[in-house]
DNA sequence: CCTAATACCTGTAGTAACTATAGCTTCAAG
DNA sequence: CTTGAAGCTATAGTTACTACAGGTATTAGG
């Protein structure tokens, strides 16, 4: 089967310009074209294209993604090197749930303590004001 | 007191290109200058700083804070607003955990089952190639 | 008082991962 | 045969910084 990139994108589940992008940059390689200069995408270059997109999803960088899209091409090596990245990635999920869970305590903190007054005694404010009660120095969750 | 640029970063927990970021985009105003041209940090902009700092750890967008730094300049106005804006982030945050937890999952399943063997059966690579058994588009959490 | 090491200054460019725009061409339907 | 949608390229914009280059200020030691 063929695809036009529009196809393609709404298969894949991204934009149009995202796979031109990602061709752009060389993640995915350029594919054939019509006499009209407009791009084909076979079953397999769409599919791959979704594996991008799934990869993506589940937090893994375009960095990640090249890497495992060339071991994928090595299929008779062994897979350790994917499963370490994929191990890699579940350590960084686990730490965003762990940030997260937090933010949410303190979110919900400020909140309830703040019960439609004046700003001048608005706990929000003051809670971010306030950087000396919270001794980890949570980065920004990138 | 008065503090040079490098301790009100390290004050405020950021680099002291961010906080000339921050007056750049007009997010904090410019402070008062030594003869020497260097700038000059009271408690008081110190704290602004760390405001930010903290709102931004939590997750708030920039834009977000320019809103709540507009609203604390207004103490006597009821602090509805600046609720508005800590229960939307709270609905992200608890959002973004949902989405988080089920990568999680998906992520244990993947490792677990790819126990070491050759990449051209590996369910890592299987997983994220097929598309189809996750209904969810989950999209990267920004 | 001089020097060397820091810290500061401005301005510009780079980062990730897209997204959007402009101005054009191609294609499919009626 | 025309019209509107979808495609093409190239370029610029987005967010929130971060890094660099090339210069000036400040401070501690000798």
């Amino acid at each position: 089967m063929n695809f036009s990139i529009g196809e393609a994108a709404r298969t894949a589940g991204c934009k149009v310009q995202t796979i031109r992008y990602y061709e752009q940059i060389g993640l995915v390689s350029a594919v054939a074209r019509t006499a009209g200069n407009q791009r084909v995408y076979s079953d397999e270059s769409v599919s791959r294209l979704a594996f991008i997109r799934h990869a993506r999803a589940l937090g893994f960088s375009l960095d990640d993604v090249r890497q495992m899209l060339s071991l994928a091409d090595k299929p008779a090596q062994s897979c350790e090197d994917i499963d370490a990245i994929a191990r890699e990635r579940l350590q960084e999920v686990n730490n965003r749930i762990r940030l997260l869970t937090s933010l949410k305590t303190e979110l919900e903190h400020m909140i309830s303590a703040c019960a439609g007054g004046k700003i001048a005694d608005c706990r929000i404010v003051q809670a971010l004001s306030d950087h000396e009660h919270c001794d980890d120095d949570h980065l920004p969750a990138t």
